[in-house]
DNA sequence: TCCAATTGATATCTTTTGAGTATGGGTGGG
DNA sequence: CCCACCCATACTCAAAAGATATCAATTGGA
């Protein structure tokens, strides 16, 4: 059966065109070199070299073989360096799950720097509604996910990426908008456009505060998308608190204030299957954590 | 050092998800087979499978390298196959160098032939002056060549290919255009134009015929393509013999009459370097005698 | 023309390593 | 909780690769 070594060994025949030579640069006898490219002339089943004790010379066939013995030779080196570039974190590929408004902060900054740390990566962006994000994060589409305060989940692994601080938004006619310091608690008489109460961690946060500054906030709309707060209270269907980042981008027709008193602040997680996770998602918290 | 061995192995492990399955299918038993996984790893130098005892799955650099891994066995094989079909004749690449006026005998159709009976064969045409023909031969730039009549040398096998019969060339309005029986003899007074006496045995020949029929020919041009003595008589030059495929190529303002008497007859040789004889060449002749 | 030097092939012995057998350990199913 | 299945480990054996010594053949030079 046919080896690499039977191809290094040819390839070294060939290349120097002498079998002693050839023996001594690959660091074995002459007669073992012999009887090598004998077995592979074997196996081949026609002679590759034309020999006399006192020159070596490549057939036709040799002159093919030796052409597609490099190729298979420079493709294992490849291979394993590939295999070993994967197994070590320094390439591959890793598809990264999100909602569009979350690239205006850290993770937009550790996206840059991935690419430039790891060259060797594939790091694929597919912007998706949340639950899309879980779906495809256990239909093994994505490897990494980012949600605001998602929902507990036994297969998934959850951890907090970073912390962003909370404004308040409002429409710019608003009584308020003029307002320079206010209070959670000036709020009580307000009506709330909310992220969906069942799924957002979040949400129940600030439904939580509020109660704890005094009130029940009045929820007019239950929304998934972040973003797409803003666009209901410019739209007037009521105020939002909404994620500092997502403030990021910019709206005509709101203003954005902070909320004074108690620290209200928004977990972006990042989730990912257990068994699938690979050295790379390692690297890119560490990236998202030195950028937070 | 990593081995096809290693690869074969991998594969089957890959394919089956299962050492014992893998090494039942391979021929061998389980501990070898997990033996030289395990050595392929530490030569790779991470992890290709995670197993549990119970599953076996591929890493993410194990899904990368099983790719490779086929790819590069494939082509093992591939390169096997090829050598030992240019070892064997049935590849590879034939240049053939010949003169236009050649391919109109049984050359042509051999060339036909050749291509269906071999079809992983390149047969290339390369269609040169005699001449260029012996210096491309002896440069190793083509392999085979086909001459009417050359020249003997040390270096060349030569080997006659196969016979034509002759044919006079006339201008049409020659005195004797209207003659059927022409004999050589007739010809005492005429002016001839030859193929180059200094290296075209068939013009020594056709001299020889000549001083045997009774006279010396007044020779007014030599040229080297056999092609060009149709041209010349067209132009009212002389009357010249010439092969009989060379006739084939028709031309107006010129009349093809037969000799008569003792046959003429114009041989073609093929010509090659023997050291560099492939299989291939007798494969070409074997053809082109069978359809001469 | 002959001798010496060089090179590849052959024979034999040694060493390496791949393969087989026996067995242990851990996990999932009944 | 135990059994069965599967991979890992330990040990032995055989096959094959490698080393040494030697032969045969060819070429270059005297």
């Amino acid at each position: 059966m046919m080896e690499l070594r039977h191809l290094r060994y040819f390839v070294a025949v060939a290349r120097h065109l002498s079998f002693t030579a050839a023996a001594e640069s690959l660091g074995v006898a002459q007669p073992p070199l012999s009887q090598q490219i004998r077995d592979l002339e074997a196996e081949v089943g026609t002679a590759l070299f034309e020999r006399t004790t006192r020159r070596v010379a490549l057939t036709r066939a040799g002159i093919d073989f030796h052409a597609q013995a490099l190729a298979i030779l420079e493709k294992s080196g490849e291979a394993m360096a590939r295999a070993r570039a994967i197994g070590a974190g320094a390439a591959g590929i890793v598809n990264v799950g999100l909602t569009g408004s979350m690239l205006a902060g850290p993770l937009g900054r550790a996206i840059r720097d991935f690419d430039i740390a790891y060259p060797d990566v594939d790091l694929r962006i597919h912007e998706m509604s949340p639950d899309r994000q879980i779906a495809m994060l256990k239909a093994g589409q994505t490897d990494i996910s980012f949600l605001r305060s998602p929902p507990p989940d036994a297969d998934l692994v959850s951890v907090r990426a970073w912390r962003e601080t909370v404004t308040l938004v409002l429409p710019t006619g608003h009584s308020l908008a003029s307002t320079a310091v206010i209070d959670l608690a000036d709020l009580s008489q307000e009506r709330f456009v909310f992220l969906r109460l069942s799924d957002s961690l979040f949400a129940k946060y600030l439904w939580a505060c509020c109660v704890e500054a005094g009130f029940i906030p009045n929820i007019t709309h239950e929304v998934v998308e972040a973003a797409s707060l803003t666009s209901l209270v410019a739209a007037g269907l009521g105020i939002a608190i909404i994620p500092e980042f997502v403030a990021r981008l910019a709206h005509a027709d709101v203003v954005y204030r902070p909320v004074a008193g108690k620290t209200i602040s928004a977990d972006v997680h990042a989730l990912w299957v257990r068994e699938r996770a690979g050295p790379l998602i390692g690297n890119f918290l560490a990236l998202i954590r030195a950028e937070a």
